[in-house]
DNA sequence: TCCCGAACGTACTAGTTAGTACAGACCTAT
DNA sequence: ATAGGTCTGTACTAACTAGTACGTTCGGGA
């Protein structure tokens, strides 16, 4: 009760009380991605902020419904990092690598988005798909890729048969499996994906997997206009 | 107890015993794939097999006991798989798209093996690391790939600043997204990466992946002998 | 100055859940 | 046949946890 301010309005809420959610927000994030949903306590993130359980229930209503919140902030937060992308003046291949290292460095500065992902993941994304803002917001990161992959195509110097989505898939994939496996391949072949020295060197190598992939000549069967993806 | 059986000794068990304690693994393999461990009801396992709670605990001692037993019957089946696969006479692009081919198949065919492996890692992997089998057996899988390796390297036709545990890491990263993904990424994508119509593609793809990357002659800086990954 | 609603804190409850006490059935060995 | 260990079922409890009832404080507008 000591930083009390004189509460100025602010469409309809309280400075402070921005402040009160924005800070159960960033203790919540952090307590269910390190204990997924019913493993993360309403008391236990209460008791780490500033005020108490029943404000949680005052600004969000539920456990559900403060998870929700925490999801979209999470995937607000990613949406932001990729609006700032630009590859305007590159060629295809430069385009394509550095959207793959971005998300690499996205998701490997931000832990708690991939295990939280993991976590809807295995509740079948039954959280995410009652958030229309996510759906619909989130699925625009494949546009930009998108206008790369068709420049690339034009040009001849990528396949024709892996779409946006695709070439997507396969960097979040790379990306995701740094953070999201971490402990477990660490256990088992004693290495850590995520250790500083590395990094450089991963980052470059999800460059070049994701542009020899669609720039390979020596593959298997099919060319560029046969056997589409899909 | 209509079933009951002149009951034969193997072992300390009886063979009835040793089938309640499969019944009771397998539905505690769904049930925590699905739930996580937080999640996962024990009330809701003993419901679900013949027997009752009484005999979860007679035989796995705690929730966590029945947990590690899980996982560790997972693990087992993976390596069985791992076992199984040839590629002696092949060359070694042959033998890189086989074994990236064969992963792939049985990571979208096991679906709970990843759900737990993803379970684990939100726990950091701090029941694996109880279980010296699967530290000690699984970590073997590298073996293989790196003699496949080796070889290609010798012969002058991969790149040899990526090891084995980095072509697994790229092969298991992409066919661990394609199942612990699989509910985020067609919610927001709209794209079914299980979808049997888009199975052959996607396991092509992989083998393209590994081989583009491994073979390729055109990437950013340095060559074979600088720069290795860590 | 005093009313009103937003913001907040404390103490509680109803329901759930991991784990157990106790009793009994079954098989094998002697 | 009977002792003793393995195996099984029922009914229970102690502890935990999401959510709430109720009262209080605060700032601003009339």
């Amino acid at each position: 009760m000591t930083d009390r301010l004189g509460d100025v309005r602010d469409g309809g809420l309280t400075e402070r009380a921005i402040r009160t959610q924005g800070d159960i927000l960033e203790v919540a994030t952090a307590e269910f991605a390190a204990n997924g949903f019913a493993g993360a306590r309403v008391d236990e993130i209460a008791a780490r902020t500033r005020t108490t359980k029943r404000m949680i229930y005052y600004y969000f209503g539920s456990k559900q419904g403060l998870y929700l919140a925490v999801l979209e902030r999470v995937y607000a937060q990613i949406r932001q990092v990729e609006r700032g992308i630009q590859v305007d003046e590159m060629t295809p291949d430069e385009a394509l690598r550095t959207l793959a290292e971005a998300t690499y460095d996205h998701h490997t500065t931000h832990e708690e988005f991939i295990q939280l992902v993991s976590i809807e993941n295995i509740h079948r994304a039954e959280h995410l798909r009652q958030s229309e803002t996510i759906l619909r917001e989130n699925a625009t990161a494949i546009t930009l890729l998108e206008e790369v992959i068709e420049r690339g195509v034009r040009e001849g110097i990528f396949r024709g048969d892996v779409d946006a989505v695709d070439v997507h898939m396969i960097i979040s994939a790379y990306a995701c499996f740094h953070v999201a496996n971490r402990h477990t391949f660490a256990a088992i072949f004693d290495r850590d994906l995520l250790e500083p020295a590395r990094q450089d060197a991963h980052r470059r190598l999800i460059g070049d997997l994701v542009v020899a992939t669609m720039t390979d000549r020596s593959r298997s069967g099919g060319n560029g206009s046969t056997g589409r993806v899909g």
